[in-house]
Formats: structure tokens, C-alpha cells, sequence
DNA sequence: AAATAATTGGAAAAAATGTTCCATCGCGTG
DNA sequence: CACGCGATGGAACATTTTTTCCAATTATTT
């Protein structure tokens, strides 16, 4: 019923073919997929020099797929972008896919849609309201810390866990507060003067994030507070505090903006502590 | 601030001298106009026949304007189209530039704002892109499981850890196959048919997530991959897979997206099965 | 380790596309 | 009505882009 455009069956067939195609036309595969809305525009001169092959490369990639050369493998990716422009854009496709799954209200992909324009919506805001001096702060409190404790409960452990994951890249202790054994109490034993906490927190409050919290400043550690807001429990433990609102709908809460507001932070950190960005990712065969 | 393309100027000078030019050039001009997004992808040629009028008569209307010729002003609309279809890549590619001049003291913190600018642009592009056929069947595929094992390792581990929670708000047994111990095999053990695996990897690919793919189609699993490219060794493991571009300015991955994706993925499930959202979240006292 | 096959980069041929030039045409003006 | 000016279309020209061919290199197999 979905009738698939040429192009839709090339890619296909190149992802089919993929593993058995040699280093350079590999090259190519890859930059189709992920520059396949503007193919039709470049050279192949351009499409070489993006892939970093010569020239002559693309052209055999073409033939290899059937086509007497690139203009006509090009040819293909023009036409399904002219048939998918001129039906007055997804709009009315969409109404009409509606109508047709009438079982349910909304179909679910809808859904997802809105969902991710209400993340959308987050992030603007996030961008908007970054507040420089506490962010500059957060770094500062990072930067001096020989030691950093990580912790945040269900729905803020993916972000704690990530958190914890970004800092092993800098040459600081990480210690991830995940309460394995029901060990919170002895996870954070040892910290102390000189180290930092990061407590991601959400109402309605995790106890083990404020006991966390608590902890930490009874033993004159410095605390950082990721939460919504500047009132509640969190505020009163913690020496820096950032925001983040998350966009939500269907009464279900983001988390984009959180996860974005962390890795913001420690790409600054990095930089500020002049890590190469090299050192910081990929080191081969242990990375996903 | 929203800065007007050339291609708009251009527009505009076009609209104002209309009526001084000849009437060949305002057919031409009347084209553009109408034509005004597919003249990127037209040569001369095409372009004079569907004004009925001499290719020369395109290129004088250029050079009238400024131009040294049609091919310079075409470019003019293939950069403004370029510009707008892949937001996140013009995105990127400014950022880096900026990063790579060190000497420009960039406060930290104007680095972490680039970077959410760039995680937004990101989003645009999901949002934009996103495959709906494809997040259709990744839906049934998930709703008809009846366990649901999850996989992610290193950097997408934070993003399974999320996944894992989120579907426990659900009917499903969900088991995260977190290598505790390095139990990955063991935890794979009881996987079989009826159930789904979701597994999220970016290259260079973990070992241990592809691992957890081949063990699961043995055993007659289904299989969600979550990745960025229909290339490479996830697709032939995986009886659906959903794809995500993420931003990568600073040669530093971002996360916002796949998060993203994940959730609307949740959500639209979580619909899908009727579940009230209520259920789906805030419980009271055991949430964070 | 040698032989063989496949892949790659450069350069030149071929094709296509874009641009310029000029003779002609049409229109308004003197 | 002739003149001049600008507009127009055809064809030659110039340029760019694509494609082919081949030699050098690299990988694979025996």
C-alpha cells in the first residue's frame, strides 16, 4: 500500500549488499544514507570529496547497483524527491492516515510526533534560560573536585549512569551512588571535603537522592543540584543548583532536556579542562 | 534573528525590479517564483522550456541580477535549501570550526550553548525524519512481546538503563542485560521466541550488544535496533531498526536524540496498550 | 612466496551544460 | 516610414562534469 519509491528499494538493496562491498564503495553507501535528501543537488566531484574517494569510485558504485552511470543512479533520488514535494506536503497525507486507522483516536505515531515537539519546546527553552553564572559554577565546583559521587533514583538513574559514564573521560575518580546491594549508605562512606556530589532529582523527590545529598554535605563535600526548580528540598542541600523545565505531554515527562543540559556540561568541562576531545571518546575497540 | 536567506533578498529584488524588465525576463522571473524550490535541481535548460523561452534569456535574467551567470545563482537556492533540510549539519559544521580556534578564549560556557544549539537542530531533524512506517512496526513488535530484554553498552548503556525503566510501567517482564557480574550470557540464557530484544549501538559497535542480537535471532527472538545507519552490522541482526542521527559538533556524540526517540517510542506504546498515563508514571512515593 | 584477482587513483576522452556572440526581429520614436 | 534601440533565438564557443581506460597498488588465494 506504502509505494515505495526507487530510491527506497536502492538503499535497500545497498544495505543488502553493504558488507560485501569493498572499503571505498563502503564509503559511498554511507554517505548516500546519511546525505540522501541532497544527492540529487551535488557533483559527484562533491559526493567524492565527501566520502574522500576519487570521483571515478561513485561512478562505479552506480554502475555496480545497475545504472549506466552516476547521472542516471542521481536521476532516481530527483525523481522520488519531485513525487514526494508535490503532494501538498505531509499534511493532508497525514489527515488521511488518521481516517484510515480509525480504530484508534490518534495513531500512535501521532503521538510520538507530539511528543517530540514538546521536547522540542523543552530544549528552546533550556537554550533560552541557560543560566550562565550557576553553569560557570557547576563547572568550577567539577573542576576542583578530586573525587565525584553521581546519584539519581528510577527515572533520573539513566542520566546519573550517564553522567557517571562522561567523567570516567577525565582523569577524576567517578563513583556511581546506584545503591547495587542496598549499599547507598556505604557508597557514600568516604566522601568528603574536596569531593562533589551531582544529585539529579525530579519531585516527587527520591529519598535515597536527598539522603545522598545529605550525606555529602554533612561531610563538607559540594553538592549540585540538576532539578526543576529552585524551591523544593533539593535547593536547601546543595551549593549549585541548575534547572531544567521539561517539556511534557500526555502527562509524561521528558528527559531530553536534562540529558542535553548534562552532556552540556561536561563537553564545557572538558574543554575547560583541555582534554582532546580525541582522548575523550573512541579509543576503539572498547567503545559502543 | 531570523536571518533572511540570499535567496530571499534575492527574491525581493526580483519582486521590485519586476516590472522594468522585458517580458521574456518576467516570465523567468515569474518562474522562479513559482518554481522557487526546484530550481536547485534544474539546469538551464529545463528551466527555459518551462518559461518557453531561449536558455540565454536565463542566463541574461542572472547576470541582470548580479550574477555572473546561472550557475551562480543557482547556487544561491541550493545553499538556502541545503541550509534548511539538514539544519543540524550546517549546525555542526559551524561549531566545530569555532572549537578549533582556541586561541579565541570561548568561555566555557558559550561552549555549552553551542552544543545545546546543536542537539536542537538535532531534534528538528528526528522530528523531521522520523520513519513512520518503521516506528509503526517497532511498536507492534514491542507490543507483542511478552519479555522485552534490553541491551546498550558504554554510551548507550544510560539510554537502555532509561529504556528498561520505562517499560517496567508496563505489563511486560523487561530485563536489562546489564553484564552485572558478566553475566551477559547468562542473562541472554532464556531469551526465546515470543520475546523482543532492543538493543541501541553506535559504531565502532560493542561487542557485547552484537553479541546479545546474534543470541536473540538464534533463538528466534525479535529484535529493535536502534543505531544511526541502515549499513553496517545491526541491520542484519535486527528485524526493525529505527534510526537516529545525532548531532556530533566537537567530535563529541550527542545523546538528546536517541533519548528523545526512546521516550516518544515509550509513549506511543504505553498508548498503544491502553495504559492510562497515570499508571505510567508518578506512583508517589517510590518515584523520583 | 608467487600468482592471481580485485581495488584504487590519475589522466584523458566524451558528454553535457552553461555562456557568449551576433544576426535578426519587433517595437517605439523621430 | 525609416531609424535606432533593445529584445530575442540560433549557433559557436568555453567550461564544467561525467565517464572510461589503464597502470599501480593492494589484497587474496594457492
Amino acid at each position: 500500500m506504502a509505494k515505495r519509491s526507487e530510491a527506497d528499494a536502492l538503499m535497500q538493496r545497498i544495505a543488502e549488499e553493504f558488507e560485501a562491498l569493498p572499503r571505498q564503495l563502503q564509503g559511498v553507501a554511507r554517505y548516500l544514507e546519511e546525505h540522501r535528501s541532497s544527492i540529487m543537488v551535488q557533483r559527484v566531484g562533491e559526493i567524492a570529496e565527501g566520502c574522500g574517494v576519487h570521483a571515478s569510485a561513485v561512478v562505479r558504485f552506480a554502475q555496480r547497483f545497475g545504472y549506466s552511470g552516476f547521472t542516471e543512479m542521481q536521476a532516481v533520488f530527483r525523481n522520488a524527491w519531485t513525487a514526494q514535494a508535490s503532494p501538498a506536503r505531509s499534511y493532508q497525507q497525514r489527515i488521511r492516515k488518521v481516517i484510515e486507522d480509525r480504530d484508534s483516536a490518534m495513531p500512535a505515531v501521532e503521538i510520538a510526533s507530539r511528543f517530540i515537539d514538546a521536547s522540542r519546546a523543552g530544549l528552546d527553552e533550556l537554550a533560552h534560560e541557560l543560566d550562565e553564572p550557576r553553569f560557570q559554577k557547576a563547572m568550577e565546583l567539577l573542576a576542583a573536585a578530586e573525587n565525584i559521587y553521581v546519584v539519581g533514583v528510577r527515572r533520573s538513574f539513566a542520566i546519573a549512569t550517564y553522567i557517571a559514564y562522561a567523567l570516567q573521560h577525565t582523569q577524576k575518580r567517578v563513583h556511581l551512588v546506584d545503591g547495587l546491594g542496598g549499599m547507598y549508605r556505604e557508597q557514600l562512606r568516604s566522601i568528603r571535603k574536596g569531593d562533589a556530589l551531582i544529585a539529579i532529582s525530579f519531585p516527587p523527590f527520591g529519598k535515597e537522592t536527598l539522603y545522598a545529598m545529605r550525606v555529602a554535605q554533612q561531610h563538607r563535600a559540594n553538592v549540585l543540584a540538576i532539578t526543576e526548580s529552585d524551591l523544593g528540598p533539593l535547593a536547601r542541600h546543595s551549593d549549585v543548583l541548575l534547572k531544567v523545565k521539561e517539556g511534557s505531554a500526555f502527562a509524561f515527562r521528558g528527559l531530553t532536556s536534562t540529558m542535553c543540559l548534562c552532556q552540556a556540561l561536561f563537553v564545557a568541562l572538558a574543554y575547560k579542562l583541555e582534554l582532546t576531545v580525541e582522548e575523550t571518546i573512541s579509543r576503539g575497540e572498547y567503545d559502543d
